[in-house]
DNA sequence: CGGGGCATTTAACGTTGTTAAGCTGACTTT
DNA sequence: AAAGTCAGCTTAACAACGTTAAATGCCCCG
């Protein structure tokens, strides 16, 4: 939407590149090799184009990695109840979670905060009217709104890692750990993770901290 | 002290490289060139070495990552009052955060998850023992303290980025942004950002988000 | 039919993490 | 004391990355 090239005029027969066309190749690329294989020239074998004839379309990989997210929130519509504002934010947080799980490795796009593109936009949009609506002044909305996406994110990150470690067996991380708390000097630590070994309640955990937070939301609506 | 190389047969004059020399290196790197000056020739060079001999005293770089990590945790001891649990949380997350803005890009090492280290552990052991003391179940402690650590980093990778953001003037992040909001098709959008005008308190939003995970934590305890 | 310029290719540069192989000098052994 | 071992480093090199410069093809307009 938002393209202030010079509008190719009309081109009619020529298969050309545009940058949706290379973002849709870079999220396959995404989908089948991973973040780490997430490269330029990846993306244009996708399009069997040489690498360099992406920097037609975009200035460099950051700014092709930020389109590539825009569009892979394209079809993340937030389904929404609307009887309770924290029972749609934490809807809404769960479907973000699921959206982002759904897809390779998504949440490791985002490296730095926060960044601009139009599905986002409209996502944080909705996000802050149902807090607006809930009472939060405008300041705390935004503030509980980027502490909500953080979480998000990050939870997504760490659940996706644990995920793929899983998948792969033995990881070393693990043996160290046990070697360190077969030492005796962490009681809580031990303690704490016996108690996982009957099983962990992933999804109960997800909800759990989203809870917390909502909780702490709750509390900065001003008493009428 | 966990090193299980074969001992260097008590060698005498020697400057002989060790893990821990190398690890103070990267330190010394980092804070100087940020993380992406980061490299294994950098920290070679810092040690008047070529940068092969690193992969004597550790397998790759992340292995190097993860012990930096570890290293830099080192001087950050926990201050606690002791009166009340939650000030106790609060304060820590604070002097986490300080303590990780202080030296430059702390918070990038941690790419992936939780990994383990013994100042690391040492850390946890402690937060563990505030939680298990104020009453919290082991699952929901562990919950807690990992959504907890989460949250502080995530915050301070988003506050290093402003900060270098701001340092260096205009970003085009920003102007994209405005331009987006011109359209009059983020009224919510526009009427937050417009009560940051009167200028944000970066630390009070820091302390909300930590707040509202608290009070989310309190309402784990079971009530006696 | 010929020039302009968009879009792409070819070629290359500088860096990165990492590996392979060779050198050196201190220690152990005989 | 001579020979040998081996830890610990250097030199050389590889493959892959993001990115840039220059050359090339192709369509449109005059």
């Amino acid at each position: 939407m938002i393209d202030q090239r010079p509008m190719p005029p009309a081109s009619k027969l020529r298969p050309q590149l545009n940058p949706d066309l290379v973002v849709e190749a870079a999220a396959r690329v995404l989908e089948r090799d991973g973040f780490d294989g997430l490269t330029m020239r990846a993306v244009a074998s996708e399009l069997k184009v040489q690498a360099p004839a992406l920097y037609w379309h975009f200035p460099n990989k950051d700014a092709l990695q930020v389109a590539l997210y825009d569009h892979l929130m394209a079809d993340m519509v937030f389904d929404l109840g609307g009887r309770d504002w924290r029972e749609d934010i934490a809807g809404m947080a769960q479907q973000l979670r699921r959206h982002l799980l759904k897809r390779r490795d998504v949440a490791r796009l985002l490296p730095h905060g926060f960044f601009v593109g139009p599905n986002i936009m409209a996502q944080a949009e909705t996000i802050l009217g149902i807090l607006l609506g809930a009472g939060l002044a405008p300041k705390d909305a935004a503030y509980a709104m980027s502490t909500g996406f953080s979480y998000v994110v990050t939870w997504v990150i760490g659940e996706a890692d644990l995920i793929a470690r899983r998948a792969r067996g033995h990881d070393g991380n693990d043996d160290l750990a046990k070697a360190m708390i077969a030492t005796g000097a962490y009681p809580n630590f031990s303690l704490v993770l016996s108690a996982f070994d009957a099983g962990g309640d992933i999804d109960g955990q997800f909800a759990f901290g989203m809870t917390c937070l909502i909780a702490g939301f709750e509390q900065l609506i001003p008493k009428r």
